[in-house]
DNA sequence: CTGTTAGCGCATTCAT
DNA sequence: ATGAATGCGCTAACAG
């Protein structure tokens, strides 16, 4: 039944295979228990071949490095970490969407800095849900991952508060929270949203619509904070008709874009707070242009969030810029930070990224 | 020294904590073992409760999830499917760069298809060079990922072999690899390329140039294929001089873009094999417009893969459109299909997926 | 140099 | 309804 020669090892998978040695898709994954049998020596001389093999004579060396070759083995990393008491290697990732190019490179940003400390992210997308996230924070937990960066997407807290964490490091990025105590990574919203607008002002503009995320979100607040601010600075009254918060993607901001154009006296410039909004409100714009051909009663545009090829729009734009990339860093250098034995007990920080106003076209 | 009171539970922990209890950030994680001595139950009974609560008493229920609160214990995966024999609930998904939309689109439809699943993703960035993918991809198997998703970056493939694979499900997206038996998702980058080059050959253009990526890759070699291909349907010559091919990102898109436009017989047309490359092109053609204001001369574009604002770029664009998330998608389709146990011993499929052309702007 | 023992956190199996 | 023993894959610590 049993056959005691080196390719024969017993590893419970079909016996009257024709080479039985070499895995095949679907079985479980070898174990150094199958190299040792295969190699003809024991566990602990596997272990100590992959770990760089110390006290291994060459030759058995070999013979082990044939057996893992063989089998397609890779040590258990879960496994090890386990015995060892290292981390796991892993932070999590938790965004509103990765399809949104700011929060793509936000991620990057923080893979970066995680690939230098030798850590992997793990990602998921919350779609700006709050149950999502408490699910996505509490599988992450799960996977013991050594820390948590987050764009929160607001509401509840609970799932955040330290206690519910178990003591693992958490860093807030975009989006400050309300009693959760955690490291923070903001944008300057409302110093760029104020300097944004007033560009718009200082070139004679009155009639400033804004187009805006949800107002549940810590930049939504500061932004159009920022942007009231500019308006009360220069003594223009705010007109509601012309505030449009709570699109959350492209086609909504295209949607609300398109009826302040429609408007008996539309705007001759707006304010979008973010990405998205940007985005479709430049398609509405593009869509209107297109049908009309009336390219001088376009209305001017800044956006909160540089964009790709915004040189090119054939309105004015003014771009309120900031790195996302650079704020996936600074997220990720601030959780490490606190990873660090000492860095576990200090205060909790607050840091807010500056914006830069880039006159793109006028 | 030790007190026996509730909240006393020690667990190594400093033992003059005022609320000596409540794990604060550093210390190793909360463990049934902990929670059990709080509740003063066994670690059976957590485990229970913590699994659904069969056969414990309601009453002990509550003690232990009050323990559980109080600890913020989370039970530890890794462990649990250790003992479970259930897969990790990881799938590896190694792309060439995050902050490429396109890729970031692609790890979004790979994510949207494994939630569904009930399996997170862990990303990694491999920058086109295979040595950084070898590592990665061992880095995968290591943590035990149940498949993996690749955007190969070309050159050798010995890492990417069933054997050293130890039998992980293999998916490649986006581009082929010679000698590697694995599922492969491919864009119709031949065809599509020909219908793009075929627009433009209607349209009158002769002088039109190729800006591409790397000729290592598949779709290097696909995509300029269909654009010589459609050329000598037209019977026209190909122009050496017109071809700029191995730019990976917009920087060098845009020197050789450039370079093109100051041509003394400058092109009419420029085919743009990937997002990259258009965006780069784009940008040059813009700044020669701003700086010279000669529209007309601008050259048409076409372009492998869409972007944002297309429409309202200054000069006729069409896109050789496909979806990179559907891309991703149809990836982790094929995935979770070979993951189950009769989809491991089907032969490899390699799937294609259509492109559309879109005049975008003429 | 090599092997044996034991235990990381958890859950299955078997006792009580 | 609850607990004790055992082992998942790996390796530190201790034999030999």
């Amino acid at each position: 039944m049993s056959n005691s020669n080196a390719s024969g090892a017993d590893r419970g998978d079909d016996a009257s295979s024709p080479s039985a040695s070499t895995r095949t898709a679907g079985l479980r994954p070898a174990t150094v228990k199958d190299v040792a049998k295969l190699a003809g020596v024991s566990p602990m001389t596997v272990s100590r071949t992959i770990a760089g093999g110390q006290n291994v004579r060459p030759e058995i060396q070999a013979r082990v490095l044939e057996a893992v070759q063989e089998l397609g083995y890779h040590r258990n990393e879960n496994a090890r970490r386990m015995r060892v008491s290292k981390g796991s290697g892993l932070v999590g990732v938790a965004i509103t969407n990765l399809a949104n190019p700011y929060y793509a490179s936000f991620a990057l940003g923080v893979e970066e800095v995680a690939a230098h400390h030798g850590v992997r992210i793990i990602i998921g997308s919350t779609g700006e849900d709050t149950e999502r996230e408490r699910q996505l924070v509490a599988d992450f937990l799960g996977r013991q991952v050594e820390g948590l960066v987050l764009v929160p997407a607001g509401g509840d807290t609970k799932h955040l508060q330290v206690q519910a964490l178990g003591g693992t490091p958490l860093v807030l990025a975009s989006r400050a929270l309300d009693g959760v105590d955690a490291d923070t990574v903001l944008v300057d919203d409302g110093g760029g949203a104020h300097a944004g607008t007033t560009a718009l002002l200082k070139a004679g503009h009155r009639r400033i619509a804004y187009l805006g995320n949800v107002a549940s979100v810590s930049t939504g607040h500061r932004r159009y904070a920022g942007f009231c601010g500019a308006l009360q600075d220069y003594g223009v009254p705010l007109d509601r008709a012309l505030v449009k918060r709570g699109q959350q993607d492209v086609e909504a901001a295209q949607v609300a874009m398109t009826s302040l154009l429609d408007l008996e006296d539309p705007p001759t410039a707006v304010f979008c707070a973010n990405n998205r909004n940007t985005i479709g409100a430049l398609k509405a714009i593009g869509a209107r242009i297109r049908e009309r051909g009336v390219r001088e009663e376009a209305p001017a545009i800044v956006s909160f969030d540089d964009f790709e090829l915004a040189e090119l729009m054939p309105v004015p734009v003014t771009v309120i810029d900031h790195d996302a990339r650079e704020l996936g860093r600074e997220s990720a250098r601030l959780l490490f930070a606190r990873m660090t034995p000492d860095g576990a007990t200090a205060a909790t920080r607050e840091i807010e990224m500056p914006t830069r106003l880039i006159v793109v076209r006028s």
